[in-house]
DNA sequence: CCTCTGACTACCCAAATGGGTGGTGACTTC
DNA sequence: GAAGTCACCACCCATTTGGGTAGTCAGAGG
């Protein structure tokens, strides 16, 4: 027994199903250099045991009786930052993956990983990684193509008003836009006309909405 | 040979350095179910010899000779939309993942990935995945919980408050606002002037920035 | 040479907005 | 029962804004 508790990666479960959460005990449990620290059927039980023994990884699935299983991690990622998360449920929506990355979860796994991959995954969230199944990655990098990318409507603003634009939104009314650029007061309103046409509004609170919407600035 | 070409994966490298280049090649002809179509020095070279043999998945660098492999990227991409093409690199930095992300890549390895893996990876890509590196996952969904989650500075709005601030977000003016929550023009003022307070803003158009960098609304 | 465009300035007038005051009623919490 | 919060409404007045018209000037390109 030279192998210390150093190298055993410790990991607990929080899933309602019995047999799944059998199966994921005895899984970690039967595989060197993995220790089963506890499972639990419900978030909240989870909350009062866990500090028996703090595991490393948390595997918890998201339909659970009582609190859900993203508002479980947001608490229990709160009490024990250092945890790995790892969601592995059934749903693939986009709604619920987002809400659990954001909640604090280091990786969404789909129930039907198999048994070998998830191993694998549980090592590489403990070495710092991001583990997601082929399709959750598929989604997020989908969704942060189209936020990051609007699609570059750009509305043939010319420099200046586009600098001029960018001043709007942070917050420069027309004199003091004026004074930033130094130019006149007219010539400012001049060019904010210019803008609204090429925008196709008529307020200056809607210009600055699309031009933070489409990344004009 | 009952196999046939629906079964074999075709694959090309774009690469400068011969050594890897040629090593990419032979592993992936050397492995049952892969095809090399063809290994490029650049993306010029990649341009004018990819009709040939168009692959299903091409494998590129980013420091390439002439043009970089991202701008190379966005055009193979514009050329051939069903192409997955992986990025396989050695830079890990926050700016040429998600740009590679953004042009249109499917997934981005970095080039220590092990032979085997990458093959995996391949196969990945192929079935709708989007394979990445621990690491580089480890970045995407980081930068995506940060960009998701602004710290929720709520400002304490109340209900009406909050829906009236989404209405002006929308365009909507203190009138047109009025008629749409059913209530007066002055009663409009009145909250308006209230979220200004908790906002800090003296302004439509600083409130609307700020629920949209917020993400209040 | 002439035209076009971008950038610039000015004046006028109407509409929208910002900020101050005053008040009502309902509902919750202490 | 008093204090607080939320929602509601009104009047006043100054400032900002939106939109129209009417110009000058410099540089690019046919």
């Amino acid at each position: 027994m030279e192998m210390t508790e150093t190298q055993v990666i410790k990991a607990a479960v929080i899933e309602d199903i019995r047999e799944i959460r059998e199966g994921l005990t005895t899984l970690i449990n039967f595989t060197d250099g993995f220790r089963c620290t506890g499972s639990y059927r419900s978030v909240e039980e989870a909350l009062t045991r866990l500090n028996d023994d703090v595991p490393d990884v948390l595997l918890s699935d998201i339909g659970l009786p009582g609190m859900s299983g993203i508002e479980g991690i947001r608490i229990i990622k709160a009490r024990f930052p250092l945890m790995q998360i790892l969601m592995l449920t059934v749903y693939d929506d986009d709604d619920r993956i987002f809400d659990a990355l954001c909640a604090g979860a280091s990786g969404y796994l789909l129930k039907r990983t198999p048994p070998a991959k998830l191993l694998e995954n549980i090592r590489e969230a403990m070495s710092g990684g991001a583990p997601v199944s082929p399709e959750v990655a598929s989604r997020v990098i989908k969704f942060f193509r189209e936020f990051h990318t609007p699609d570059r409507t750009d509305y043939d603003l010319t420099p200046h008003e586009t600098r001029l634009l960018k001043l709007l939104t942070e917050g420069y009314n027309y004199a003091t836009a004026a004074a930033k650029l130094g130019v006149s007061y007219n010539t400012i309103k001049f060019h904010v006309r210019h803008i609204f046409e090429k925008l196709q509004v008529h307020t200056k609170s809607e210009a600055v909405v699309k031009a933070m919407r489409d990344r004009l600035v």
